[in-house]
RNA sequence: UGCCCGAUGGUGUAAUGGUAGCACAAACGAUUCUGACUCGUUUUGUCUAGGUUCGAGUCCUAGUCGGGCAGCCA
């Protein structure tokens, strides 16, 4: 089942992931149900993505990628009055950062423009959209409103059917019909229409005859049952708004349930995956295709519950929120939870991938804990990240034995993971800076790090000790003075020496300044979305912007490098602010700390 | 108070009538030129009550708790 590659000197492959929809999938393959397993993403483009949809994408394209198929990119974008193509460019740049390199080739777009092909399928008319062919130059994802003309179509055949009515009872009066869970609602007086009266009813609707909100055209079923959703539930509605992609063609615009099965079908979608709050939805799903008796086999649907992670929120009311009163700055905000604000803060697709595989798919919606996001950032960036020296809050360290204007050039290692790690050249200079946080005049015990007449070791440089701190009028230490051990350099006599910690540092002149902001979580509770009101609960710490000086290298870094600022944490550049030569870096995430947390 | 869905350590999940396992977290230890990584050890669990069965986390019944559904939103 698995298209991991089997090569017998990498590394065992993960295994594929395992869930009840795969379980599923898996049985329909075995049954040789479809010839093609073909799945789809389908965003509304009235919003930014977030983790919890790439629990859904990593789903819908680990599906299509497992077993050789596809998955489609489709907006679902019925309702023109709330959605805008800055939406849409948003999504597939998201959509495509978050496949980059695992799942690209099962991504389904189409031909630019196109619309679905008619065909007659065992001597029926029928209409597909079709993928488009991998030598199209001009590709873009799939919009439920490039199906307008079919789903008007079928909406006409519904009625010829018998089966939908067009009504002309107000918003209000129409609610008040429904009924309620526990109370039977009452049938529209419009319901017994003739078949030709709601053709033409119909078509005067398409022809802008009517206001907003004057008819509607609505599915008959059961005003009685006890599923909402089968009391006669609206299939279009009138809205003379012009549409962000399928212009001003339209004034009746189709809603969810009725355009969201059939684009399914249109496309030839097999398994229509979508999260909890639609499984009462699935009765009208089967429903509306079952009774236009199609010539193609049907998609089904399934529920999986959403992803919800703990001192963070995913409503999209909420996180417009925070951008709108500004708590944020804007929807890439590195401390928001949306797809290109993890992106900005440097966190790989591959720990979002890693995330959803770690959450597992279930029909309970639970809360992970953020450190397993956390573990799954921190694992990746680990194998992949450079290590760099880097100090965040400088304190001057004068090496007193050390010349001035003499210059040790030491060995560092880029990546101790890597199985044949490469080294760089870090200056050691008279003057070097030190983490203010690895100095304690009065340490606290089992304290590793440089006191008073300690030692430490600065990595990949040497041991050094502490004679004398050197301080200002307040108090505040200006300055350590220290001796260089360099016989304990790499190579040196006593190489091998060793003292109880190792720090990192840089020296004072050969070193840039660059701005570094580092995050921490953005709400101090766990569940922030459970308070009425969540903006009490924002971190006020969640962003703190300091200084550092950097060791020489990083003065030519790229926004793709990952690097690791030894003993501090992930930092990668930051794609929107930085400028050449004046680099301002983000912090993925810290290091794992048992030292500070106790 | 209608209908639908769900419930396994602190968290997320696996076990498809046959030894409750994994990951994260936590604790302790080893190792360490990153208090990271890695490695080892440990703590903690089947919502309740009945029933079926040689045997139940799994099947049945009832209950409890949680989620979803009454947009011309998706």
């Amino acid at each position: 089942m698995s298209v991991e590659p089997t090569d017998p000197g990498a590394a065992p492959a993960a295994p594929a992931p395992s869930d009840f929809i795969r379980d599923i999938v898996a049985q329909d393959v075995a049954a040789r149900r479809h010839a093609e397993i073909i799945t789809r993403f389908p965003p509304e483009p009235n919003g930014y993505l977030h983790i919890g949809h790439a629990k859904s994408i990593c789903l819908n394209f680990g599906i299509a990628r497992e077993n050789n198929g596809r998955c489609n990119l489709r907006f679902d974008d019925t309702n023109p009055v709330k959605e805008d193509v800055e939406y849409v460019e948003s999504i597939t740049t998201d959509v495509r950062w978050l496949i980059a390199g695992w799942a690209d080739h099962c991504l389904g777009l189409k031909v630019k423009g196109g619309t679905p092909a008619q065909q007659t399928v065992n001597g029926r008319a029928d209409a597909y959209a079709a993928p488009a062919p991998a030598s199209a130059r001009d590709t873009e994802a799939f919009f439920a409103s490039d199906y307008f003309e079919e789903l008007y179509g079928y909406a006409v055949a519904l009625i010829q059917r018998g089966h939908a009515y067009v009504c002309d009872l107000t918003p209000e009066e129409t609610e008040a019909y429904r009924g309620a869970p526990d109370k039977p609602g009452r049938d529209s007086p419009y319901r017994t229409r003739s078949v030709a009266e709601n053709l033409d009813l119909f078509a005067r609707m398409r022809a802008g005859e009517f206001p907003n909100g004057a008819r509607s055209l609505r599915a008959k079923i059961d005003m009685a049952s006890p599923n909402i959703w089968l009391r006669d539930p609206l299939l279009y509605r009138i809205r003379h708004t012009a549409h962000h992609h399928a212009g001003d063609k339209w004034c009746i615009y189709p809603l969810y349930d009725f355009a969201h099965c059939l684009s399914d079908y249109l496309e030839g979608i097999t398994h229509s995956i979508c999260t909890i709050e639609f499984e009462v939805h699935r009765p009208l799903y089967d429903w509306i295709l079952q009774r236009l008796e199609l010539p193609r086999a049907l998609p089904r649907q399934y529920e999986f519950a959403k992803l919800n992670i703990s001192y963070t929120i995913f409503s999209k009311r909420r996180l417009l929120q925070l951008v709108n009163e500004r708590h944020v700055n804007g929807w890439d905000d590195p401390r928001l939870p949306t797809l290109s604000g993890a992106r900005r803060r440097g966190i790989p697709a591959s720990a979002i991938r890693r995330l959803a595989a770690l959450v597992g798919v279930t029909k309970f919606e639970s809360v992970t804990d953020v450190a397993l996001f956390e573990h799954a950032i921190r694992d990746e960036l680990n194998a992949l990240a450079a290590r760099r020296l880097a100090v965040l809050r400088p304190v001057k360290v004068v090496l007193t034995n050390l010349p001035a204007g003499e210059t040790v050039l030491c060995d560092a290692t880029n990546n101790p993971q890597d199985e044949n790690p490469t080294t760089r050249q870090v200056p050691l200079t008279r003057e070097v800076y030190i983490e203010s946080e690895d100095f304690a005049e009065v340490p606290p015990p089992k304290y590793f790090r440089l006191k008073p007449g300690g030692e430490v070791r600065l990595k990949y440089a040497c041991i050094i000790k502490c004679d004398e701190v050197v301080k200002d009028a307040t108090g505040a230490v200006t300055e350590l003075r220290c001796t260089a051990d360099l016989t304990t350099r790499a190579g040196g006599t006593n190489a091998d020496r060793k003292v109880k910690g190792t720090i990192h540092w840089v020296s004072a002149n050969l070193s840039v300044a660059a701005e570094v902001r580092l995050y921490d979580r953005l709400f101090t509770v766990a569940e922030p979305g459970a308070t009425d009101d969540f903006t009490r609960h924002l971190n006020p710490g969640s962003l703190e912007v300091v200084t550092a000086r950097l060791e020489p290298s990083l003065a030519t870094a790229r926004v793709e490098d990952r690097f690791q600022f030894e003993r501090l944490g992930y930092f990668a550049l930051d794609p929107k602010d930085s400028a050449p030569g004046r680099p301002v870096f983000n912090r993925t995430i810290t290091l794992k700390d048992t030292w500070a947390k106790k």
